[in-house]
DNA sequence: GCTAACTTGTTCAAAGTTTGAACAAAACTC
DNA sequence: GAGTTTTGTTCAAACTTTGAACAAGTTAGC
């Protein structure tokens, strides 16, 4: 039930039928490949002669491919069909504070390499060393010429129309565009967009099929703490491009200060440094930003954390408990004003998953509004590993898949 | 960029072009009336020829008609188009815990008539004398033939499909059944929805032309806190119809305990009755639900303490500066979170907004994570008279205007 | 009073859809 | 090898938008 925005409506044309039918079929093909066109004309209640065109299309267009026949009790033996995939490119970047990733991938999001390097904040620098590691994985893997597309996740406000870095505090960049120059020195679309928007479009059109719900959350849990809306199958991205900024929703007006300059904010209760800072005992306001004290503790990570808990320590269990309650606290508010059909989390708290879920189901309890919400699945990120880089890649491929804007 | 759900999608047939002409046609007279088919063919870019087949069909189904002829400089003048709106009446309902407010309004959500009654708070009876009085309404006033349908905006959950009651705390129903009695009974289409949501719907439909946003949220503020999100031209209601309760989301863990049985909830801050128990030093944790003590006091309304205020009562207005603050810090959240075009704030404590809104200000400068956010437009609710039976009304006309689906 | 210019609204054929049926191709059963 | 079943294609009909021409109505200018 949208309501049609009259100053800005995208009037039917004769053409507009077949763009419809002709998604559909391309999204009929991704999530139940292999199938063939007899099985389409099924599931989309039109006759065979309509997806044979609509195929045939998809064919000559690259998007999709003819495989091996089928089996079949009786009668014509149907051939398969399958989206294209190989041969079809994406460089996805993920760029944090102290590391840089860089993923060639191909359309369905496989990996096909990787590598990492330290992360020079200066943006200049940092684009050059870019375009240089870009440019030599391409030649690498003779992908050069089937590259769509540069797809970048970036832990920060992104306008994703002008692929400017609007504000990321992590890197200290402002207004920093990065789209102009990567784009004139590689030739190719970019796509950039803030880590937790990013990896919500990696659940949603990478996701084992089947599984991608159409409503969700994805919440993720690392130096800082942000949220990817997805509601009736689109991402939320908000007036300015800030929707999903929960992480600095208050739990307590006279809490822990946060490192974005307020008090109380759900990230300065479950961000990795701030269950570092609960163990230590440290005052998270006190603490040089994202560092804990020089000596051992400052390579100290939220995974040493878990792997001491796991190993008995009692301090260490407590702190990560303490993490898991606020965690649940905070989802559950997140539940009452979205309910979503379900909430996938990211991040390496997540790996402690079988010790903190009973916790974190207590704590939903008690604020969730009513026993469904509280009883609203939690999963653990698809991608266990890099969820941001198959987000980045998502970037590049979901234009191609999506439903044409209309009306 | 939505996804097309390949469990659930809207095939293109040939008839589907035109359904989606046809209702842009629509919005476009609702919108920009008195309008000629010329203007109509300018606006969308087509022949004007499209725009006489589609008008023609409008007005033969009596959605449109034409009037009088416009004024041009030279050539032929121009036929004007309105949407009827006279001779289709509607029935607003409002169900509250004191008093249930019934309105006759026309299809363009003009009062015609408003009657009131004490709320019987056993459905059945209740049903029955809404039965009976909205009889006599549509005879009194000759519209029985005419009406198209019954809003009716609920202060609780409410599932919007099937005309249920979830819960309502307020009137203490829990999964009260009021469509079948009343269809069966009135023999016409019942809409039912949560208040806030219904507040959010007059807006979009039925707020001045050209000033409805397509990305807002409505925020109620009364014996509850509830918000109602538009996005994108959509009314947002959640896998449970639960969407929209940020009225308990936490301000503080340890602080005043909410009616809803949490602790330090938005809505334990800035409902009536949170601002009238501030002013008075109870404790709201221990005051019967919804009630202050007898005496003088529990006639005492928030209207009354505003004009206290006004009138110099110092502590009055310390109490309503109070809630101020508190309206600012949750709307904070709410803007950081989803990011909206602008807020519209509905409620009694909206008839000081001259007094509260520098405080209002201050605290979402205080924790709006960008400059931009904190400046995000507030507007009093377009109907400062009964927006939730301009809402009721509302979830009537709105389907007949909407986007169709498609894809 | 007449003509030219201009705008509105309608009419008609062409091009691109879906729709529905018939038909050819391929494979199995008896 | 005939009959049956399923797949995929072909062809005409119905319904769109599209683009042009045309009739109707109005003003300006002479």
């Amino acid at each position: 039930m949208r309501k049609i925005n009259p100053y800005d409506f995208r009037v039917a044309k004769r053409s507009t039928s077949r763009e419809i039918n002709r998604q559909i079929v391309l999204n009929l093909v991704r999530e139940h490949q292999p199938i063939s066109r007899a099985d389409l004309a099924r599931r989309m209640k039109v006759g065979r002669n309509v997806i044979s065109m609509i195929v045939n299309e998809l064919i000559a267009d690259g998007l999709i491919y003819e495989g091996a026949t089928g089996e079949t009790v009786r009668g014509r033996k149907p051939t398969f069909l399958h989206v294209r995939t190989q041969d079809r490119f994406v460089i996805a970047v993920d760029i944090r504070f102290s590391r840089t990733y860089l993923m060639l991938t191909d359309f369905g999001g496989r990996q096909i390499a990787l590598e990492t390097f330290e992360t020079v904040l200066l943006p200049d620098d940092l684009i050059a060393e870019l375009v240089e590691r870009m440019r030599r994985i391409l030649a690498t893997h003779n992908a050069a010429a089937n590259c769509e597309g540069i797809g970048i996740a970036i832990p920060g406000i992104v306008d994703h129309r002008t692929g400017v870095v609007l504000n990321a505090p992590a890197l200290e960049w402002r207004n920093v565009d990065l789209r102009t120059p990567l784009a004139k020195a590689m030739g190719l679309p970019i796509h950039i967009e803030n880590a937790p928007k990013a990896c919500a479009l990696a659940e949603m059109w990478l996701g084992a099929n089947g599984t991608a719900p159409n409503d969700f959350i994805f919440v993720t849990v690392s130096d800082g703490v942000g949220v990817g809306i997805v509601i009736n199958g689109e991402l939320i991205r908000g007036h300015d491009n800030v929707a999903g900024e929960f992480g600095h929703a208050p739990l307590s007006l006279d809490g822990p200060r946060c490192l974005c300059g307020s008090v109380g904010c759900w990230e300065a209760y479950i961000s990795n440094l701030a269950t570092l800072a609960r163990y230590f005992g440290y005052d998270l306001s006190r603490l040089r930003p994202k560092r804990l004290p020089r000596g051992e503790e400052s390579d100290f990570t939220i995974t040493d954390l878990i792997a001491r808990a796991r190993a008995g320590d009692e301090r260490a269990r407590s702190a990560i408990q303490g993490t898991a309650r606020y965690l649940g606290i905070g989802l559950a508010n997140l539940l009452n004003g979205l309910n979503p059909e379900c909430v996938y989390i990211g991040g390496e708290i997540m790996t402690a998953w079988d010790m903190i879920e009973p916790v974190v189901r207590k704590a939903l309890a008690e604020r969730a509004l009513t026993e469904r919400l509280a009883q609203t699945p939690i999963r653990i990120s698809t991608f266990s590993e890099y969820p941001r880089l198959r987000g980045a890649a998502a970037l590049v491929t979901a234009p191609i898949f999506a439903a044409p804007r209309v009306a």
